[in-house]
DNA sequence: GTCTTAAATGCAACCCGGTTGCGGCTTATA
DNA sequence: TATAAGCCGCAACCGGGTTGCATTTAAGAC
């Protein structure tokens, strides 16, 4: 329960502090996983969903945390790194394991950035790999 | 209505000819862009969006369609190029207009592939760019 | 052609993640 | 303490996706 460095973290980012906020941050940041709403709903069972999506909405916009979609569905989410604002150049490789159903941050990878044609603005990447991850791979490795 | 067309791909992947099955698969053919479920019922109107719904899955099993998510949160489907199964090599990039909210497919860009830690199998790649389109943003060129 | 059987289809209902309206509560400021 | 702005919980809603089931269609046997 690192309540200091979330307070620390909302106010730098000019976010209001309240305990649903704390809550909601802390458990994302403790997470090595990018959580869903469903994730933070299950974690924080007092809490209403609509308040975690209010202030994920809120968080989202002010570079607290983003978001990711890998392809289950729902949307996911993470707490921002550096102290300055997600760029594209932040945004990390996210790796979906089709056997567990988890998302993995393989945050030293960055997102390849391809060449567009002519006229194409870019303003966010994402980039997910889709296949089955070590553990599961070992589990099955009798049969394969 | 190249039904002709339809029906040989439908054969030569191994795929029962039905009408409908035909009217899918050549609507999305005909389509510059990935199509999403709402786009066939809504170009389908004759047929069930469950039927439509069971079709997709019959012909990504097949390897005739694939899909991809471009984040909207609905799955969009497009027609395979090659004879052969898609590969991951197969994949191109795609790139999604914030403003008007199309997916475009740069069929000449592969989707770039990093390299993964040991023990990572890859079955997929998801990759999708987003921001404004050349012609949204001559659109709004005034203002920015 | 007719029969038989498996597959395909339409309909309606359902599931679930996400979203919203609104009344009540909390917080900030005077 | 009074007031206003913002936050929160509840309940209802929305839309994409999915399923169960009865009906229709197609493929093969006779």
């Amino acid at each position: 329960m690192e309540n200091r460095k979330c307070i620390d973290r909302l106010e730098q980012k000019g976010v209001r502090v309240t305990s649903i906020r704390i809550l909601v941050l802390g458990a994302l940041m403790e997470s090595s996983r990018p959580m869903s709403l469903a994730d933070l709903e299950k974690e924080l069972e007092t809490v209403d969903k609509s308040s975690i999506f209010r202030t994920l909405g809120i968080f989202e916009k002010h570079h607290v945390v983003h978001s990711i979609d890998d392809g289950t569905g729902s949307i996911k989410y993470e707490a921002c790194e550096g102290k300055d604002n997600c760029t594209i150049a932040d945004m990390h490789t996210h790796f979906y394991c089709e056997i567990c159903h988890r998302t993995f941050c393989l945050k030293d990878i960055t997102a390849p950035l391809v060449n567009l044609p002519d006229g194409f603005q870019v303003h966010s990447i994402n980039y997910i790999v889709k296949g089955v991850c070590p553990a599961c791979r070992r589990t099955v490795a009798g049969r394969s």
